[in-house]
Order: C-alpha cells, then sequence, then structure tokens
DNA sequence: ATTCATTATGTCTTAAAAGACACAATGTTG
DNA sequence: CAACATTGTGTCTTTTAAGACATAATGAAT
C-alpha cells in the first residue's frame, strides 16, 4: 500500500494552484511563450491559457507578462508574483512529501509505535 | 490562500481509500447496517457498496463481516482489518494536518524563513 | 413456507470536468 | 501596410466519474 497526495491552494472555494499549473508556468518561463508551453506539456493552447486565466482570477495576482506582434508573434514571461508562487510552491510540496513519507512509515511500518 | 490536501491510499494504481470511505465505516461501525450508514450519510446503498467493495478488491483485504436474515433483516460489522486501517488512518491524517499547516506558516506567512 | 429488511449486482442516466474547434485581436517587423 | 505567430475568448464535444433505478438473493424469525 501507498500513499498518495494532492495538494493545491484554494481562494473563497475556487482551486487555485496545483501541480499542473506549476509545470505549465515553468514551460512558459523556460520557452517564453504559452503557446509553446502548452505545445510542449502535449496541451491545447485554449486549455493552458484557461487555467492560467482561472489561477489569475482565484488569487487575484498577474501570473503572465505578455506581448503580441513581432518577430515570434510575441510571448509571454513570467511575473515576479508568479516567480515567487512556484518557488515557495516547490518548497512546500517538497518539505511536506518528505515529511508524509516520514509518518506513513512511522505509522504503517513500524509496529512498536502504534 | 488557504491549503488544501486529499490523502488517499492506492494499491497498484488504483484509489483503495479515503475520507469518504472512513466516514461510510464509520457509519457501519456505529449503525450496523451498510444500508443505515448509506442513509445517514445521503448516498445510495449502491454506491456505498460499490465503495467498500473497490476497497476490498484494491487493499485484497475484507472490510465487512456481514450476515442476512433474521428480524432486522441482516446487517455488517467492520472486521478488525476495517479496524486498524480506520485507526492508523486517521492517526497519519491528523498528523499530517498538523504537519502542513505548521509548514504552511512557516513558508507562506513567515518572511524571515525563506 | 411466508415474511421482511437486509445484502448483492448489472445497467442506465446524469453531472461535471477536460479538452477540441473555430475565430477574433494584437502589434512588431519587414 | 501586409504578414505572421502569438494572445484572447466563446462555444461545442468528448470523456469520465458519480449516482439512480431496478431486481435478484439471502436466511433467521415467525
Amino acid at each position: 500500500m501507498k500513499v498518495k497526495c494532492k495538494i493545491w491552494f484554494e481562494e473563497n472555494g475556487g482551486v487555485a494552484f496545483a501541480d499542473g499549473r506549476r509545470m505549465l508556468l515553468e514551460a512558459v518561463e523556460r520557452l517564453g511563450s504559452l503557446n509553446a508551453a502548452a505545445k510542449e506539456l502535449g496541451m491545447s493552447y485554449r486549455a493552458a491559457w484557461g487555467k492560467i486565466k482561472a489561477t489569475e482570477k482565484a488569487l487575484g495576482i498577474k501570473l503572465l507578462e505578455v506581448t503580441t506582434g513581432g518577430k515570434g508573434g510575441g510571448g509571454a514571461t513570467l511575473t515576479s508574483e508568479a516567480k515567487e508562487l512556484i518557488s515557495k510552491y516547490k518548497k512546500y510540496t517538497g518539505r511536506i512529501t518528505v515529511l508524509m513519507e516520514k509518518e506513513f512509515k512511522r505509522i504503517f511500518e513500524n509496529e512498536k509505535s502504534q
């Protein structure tokens, strides 16, 4: 038996941010474009854009700095708020993952501690 | 912003046990009947039974000791494996909830620790 | 043997989430 | 000022999960 966990952030009831959106934002940061990021993750641009918008609305912060026109047609980069969110999110989920594994061993696999 | 978490157990890929099923089993223990437990939780007997069966199959353990016939028509009680599962599950999720809250405060609300 | 409230199970319907399709808007570059 | 690859957005379709409906089976009590 294995323990699994899904961690997400909420603001007034709606899902705001979780692992899929973290990956999406990281791809945008790396590729400089939401369109390219969506392609890399195998999702439609429409879906990717919708998730970003949903998070922006839920948390009330701006995640992407976008431009249109120009040689590449435009692009998107992360705002400092987005970078901070990713950074804290990764720190948090990483820490929780470690703790969950540790507690799982303690409670489910170490008989003497029951 | 609030952090949320769903914890569940898996065995070879399938969802095995989570909070809804814990509540269902606790209601069975209290009421002595799966039918009554389903009613109390506002779900159909069919749905409740299906969840119990799915968990039993996934974890390979028997959760309910059932009888049919007699004055009350029959009933169900928890096996010792079910009781142990509930006990460890509650201990585990309780501990994780505390740790998550603590880490959340540390990373998202305590600026000096970044 | 009849009754009765339960367990047991197949199948159908509905609700919700995710994704696809189509098309408009942008604005820099050449 | 035309071209182009991007962003922006409404709507439709598909997929999937959850629940409802119907109906059989059980077996102690009477």
